[in-house]
DNA sequence: TATTGTTATACTCTATAACTATA
DNA sequence: TATAGTTATAGAGTATAACAATA
């Protein structure tokens, strides 16, 4: 029983996802961030999350992963933390304004990395590829993260 | 000019992998390895690589990095390196028999994670999805490895 | 007691720089 | 000198377990 097809797509997504991937850290470090930093960054602006434990959660990491990076983001001024009055377990979580300057730095850097990405490939490779995305995402069991439909980069 | 897209593609490509590499990553642990010793591994297995440096270039990572994980695949009994005796600054790394075992406990994890990974795809998807990988590998200036076609898993 | 988040600690993967051995 | 690989060291990202604060 022959085996026409190449290497299993775990593989090539797996390698395509390092190239990929280490190009996207290699953008953000250029612009002065972080994938983390930039998963909590993009969460913050376009997803409305109760707590810590949420946004951890909507960037697969957890909770006190998530505290060591906000620690790290704190010191530089990016974040700040403040207890919520009604519930003073939480914490609210808010950019500063040199917050919101390297987001915008990091969402350029985004969309060129994207730009770059997407070079020969039409609308319909794109909407295909992220369906194709989806279904794997799905496949191995975890929840496809909300998207964040509108946001830039 | 509205943008009717939806988020980057690099950010949705960026979540899938995260999900499926971890998922990978907990079927490869499971079975005993690790992604870098399986790329390591399936390395050794189907190409032909004259040294380190090469089968470092292969997977991705440096050849010290190398040096780290085969210090620990050797400590394991997986491997063995002898010196080449035609240029005795080549190490010649061979799977030992504990290795080939190992090797086989991770390819049929690997094959089970690509069936899971499959599930509702067509052999066009997957075809599709590839063809895309390699468009995308290519449009961040990676150099797309040499496809490990027929190797298993 | 349950929930929210932090602290302490450690592991894995990766990297750079300095080094040894060989050619 | 140049090449192949190793050692030493460090840094980023992640995790678990124990803890403190709040409800």
């Amino acid at each position: 029983m022959p085996r026409p097809t190449g290497p299993p797509i775990g593989l090539t997504l797996a390698r395509t996802a390092k190239s990929v991937s280490r190009a996207f850290d290699d953008a953000l470090a250029a612009a002065g961030g972080s994938l983390p930093v930039w998963l909590i960054m993009i969460s913050l602006k376009t997803r409305s999350l109760g707590n810590q434990r949420e946004l951890a959660d909507a960037i697969g990491i957890r909770g006190a992963t998530l505290t060591h990076h906000l620690n790290a983001m704190e010191a530089d001024g990016l974040v700040t933390r403040q207890r919520d009055p009604a519930n003073r377990r939480i914490h609210q979580v808010a950019l500063t304004q040199r917050g919101e300057t390297l987001f915008g730095r990091l969402a350029a850097a985004a969309t060129e990395h994207d730009r770059r990405l997407h070079a020969d490939l039409s609308k319909e490779d794109i909407a295909t590829l992220e369906r194709l995305l989806h279904r794997l995402q799905s496949n191995v069991g975890s929840e496809v993260p909300e998207a964040t439909a509108g946001s830039d980069a």
